[in-house]
DNA sequence: CTGAAAGCGCTTACAG
DNA sequence: CTGAAAGCGCTTACAG
């Protein structure tokens, strides 16, 4: 650590500047203004050439902000909250001080001292996909009406250090607990990490055995059932278009898909699996289209049944009536696709705010009743085989 | 206030229960386990009720867990953060002592001592609308490698009341700074709110009087040569599928395109309105495709545009061969849709880490440059009208 | 309505 | 390598 010794030639008063808020910023501003190299001890010389301008070194503290307006210090604090009455004029007086110096409230002291934790983590992966979007939205909207703040993490279940140290980030804050979006994805070496911190969950499969809070969207009956109804419209088999595997394990809308082949006795063919872009999907449509053998498709979301379609268009056959192709999710595109997709709806909107009152709930039951809007719906896309 | 008198029973000592908490706790268990009427003062008769659990009173401090690991405060704390050697069986110690009583560190309290500010906040609209999700997910990937949480508020422009009371959850917080994705939806009655906290901002039209930091995703130029295409490629006009009004004044993709037609000297046909949702492009769509005066539709973004589509499609009409359709934004799907969609990317991306790093940097510029991957990309769905 | 003092949970020099 | 003390910026009883 050097040694800093600054002449005070500030308009603040010596109490408010600390030696180490002093030290650090113009550590800082050394490293952007000169060179990258350390300084030697006591190193006057340089210093003396760093821009020293004092409304940089320390932001305002309601010290400040009191001593400005001639109050003491609880008085600005109750103008702050607005808990107690404050005279009008004095009010006044203070606002204009935190105006001139530009003061904000510092968060970390507030949290600390009222022994609040404001903020709602939510722990997700690829925020893009569709079903995730929509209940971070939801989450949103709802943790904010109850006051609190969302913070975001996306976790890639591949690189588990980085999960790690993204983990750390959010659990060093004044977080009231965590939503995790898809439990199946958060590996087991993560739950110690958020030890015992208030957690809720969406399960995305029919597992019965959860020991946390859980609402469940359940992908595996939606994959199950729009695999049993192109079996029902008389295809011998159905293709998957699938989710990228993860660590090994296929995905739950892929299991599903070959449970359903399983109990009717269909032939289990290859899957063609995608890292859910459209690129891929688009590909593996291409090899599919190309196989007179195909004469239905399960892609594991709307996007990639968009992708294979077209590329079944491009082989210049058409939908459903020489290959029928569903999707899961029920995006909002999927109704006016031409041909309209086939799906099966996950009410991904209830489940996030489902999702997040379980976790606000101190007396959460282990589950959460109520109306997800689920279910097949069948549109354009899937017709019996000719 | 009521007056709560406890005989401690507890094995951790007195000095760590503070009446506050005791206090806290107490009401929210009667609260949660007895009535909702208010205790009357100094009521020993409910509290002996109470089933008082110590272990819920207080989450565990570094306190308890040096005493618990029989060391001093200290020694715990550099068992937490790492930077000062500990004997490694002092550091089991510790870590048992921590397990033990489910320790977590406190954000609020770490955040304050070492006064860092680890959040980023995102200011956004709609986040399920396609460009904010791509710079949020941008956005959170940048800050986590550089250390930071990111704490999101969507706010609703109409709605300038729980605006302010989002910012002020959001400004609650130990925030470095914001990140503002669309300045021009962005109140200025809300800029007070944010006092001097730093902010950089994507800006959408090509405004170049903006004073903070900001990174450009040109929609207006976008809007403009998406209409120009159109124009062209020989058509009269073109008719516009918008974006929702914005307290009266129309978006800035509106506002382009009703230049370009004024800039050509084509007449100015009604805007179709819409509020982002593919139900009211449906609409919209199935209103153009019965008029036979259009030739040329362009559409605020390219899902709106699928949407009319499909309505010019159950009209019984073809794209391009009736009506050429336009969107703008090159989401994944436009190149796979039949047909591929005439659409302007916009690059999401790179606007999301730009406009981030932009908000790191001390001595940022007011702008960024860099290699933003814009421009026209024609597909499908236009050509000259018959 | 206002001020002096204590305390929130943690980290960091300082002194062994 | 370890402990006693000060301090981060704020709020909250407590006492006028």
């Amino acid at each position: 650590m050097i040694n800093v010794f600054i002449q005070l030639v500030s308009p603040l008063d010596e109490h408010t500047l600390t030696r180490r808020n002093m030290e650090a910023d113009v550590m800082r501003m050394l490293k952007a203004s000169q060179s990258d190299k350390p300084l030697a001890e006591g190193s006057a010389d340089a210093l003396s050439r760093v821009p020293l301008s004092v409304e940089r070194l320390r932001p305002p503290t309601i010290a400040d902000v009191a001593r400005i307006a001639g109050v003491s210090l609880p008085t600005v604090s109750r103008v702050l909250t607005g808990n107690i009455p404050v005279r009008e004029v004095t009010k006044e007086r203070v606002r204009a001080a935190m105006k001139e110096l530009g003061y904000r409230p510092n968060g970390a002291a507030r949290a600390l001292v009222q022994g609040r934790q404001p903020i709602v983590g939510v722990i997700t992966r690829d925020t893009t996909l569709y079903g995730y979007t929509r209940m971070l939205a939801n989450i949103e909207s709802r943790a904010r009406q109850a006051g609190y703040l969302v913070a975001i993490v996306a976790l890639d279940p591949a690189d588990l250090q980085n999960s790690i140290s993204a983990l750390d980030v959010l659990l060093g804050q004044p977080i009231v607990g965590v939503v995790v979006l898809d439990y199946t994805a958060y590996d087991t070496r993560l739950k110690d990490s958020l030890g015992n911190l208030p957690i809720s969950t969406v399960i995305h499969g029919d597992q019965t055995d959860i020991d946390v809070p859980h609402v469940r969207v359940d992908d595996r009956k939606a994959a199950y059932e729009v695999t049993n109804h192109l079996l029902s419209l008389g295809h011998r088999t159905v293709h998957h278009v699938a989710a990228p595997a993860r660590g090994g394990e296929p995905q739950i809308r892929e299991a599903a898909w070959r449970q359903a082949l399983l109990d009717a006795g269909a032939r289990i063919p290859e899957v063609h699996r995608t890292d859910w872009s459209i690129a891929a999907a688009h590909k593996a449509g291409a090899a599919l289209a190309s196989d007179p053998e195909v004469t239905a498709v399960f892609c594991a979301n709307d996007e990639l049944a968009f992708a294979v379609m077209r590329s079944i268009h491009e082989a210049g056959k058409r939908v459903p009536q020489d290959i029928s192709v569903a999707g899961l999710d029920d995006q909002p595109l999927a109704g006016v696709w031409v041909p309209a997709l086939t799906t099966y709806r996950l009410d991904f909107d209830w489940a996030g705010v489902a999702a997040l009152e379980l976790l606000m709930d101190l007396d959460a039951p282990l589950t959460r009743s109520g109306e997800p809007l689920s279910g097949l719906i069948i549109r354009e896309s899937t017709a019996p085989p000719r």
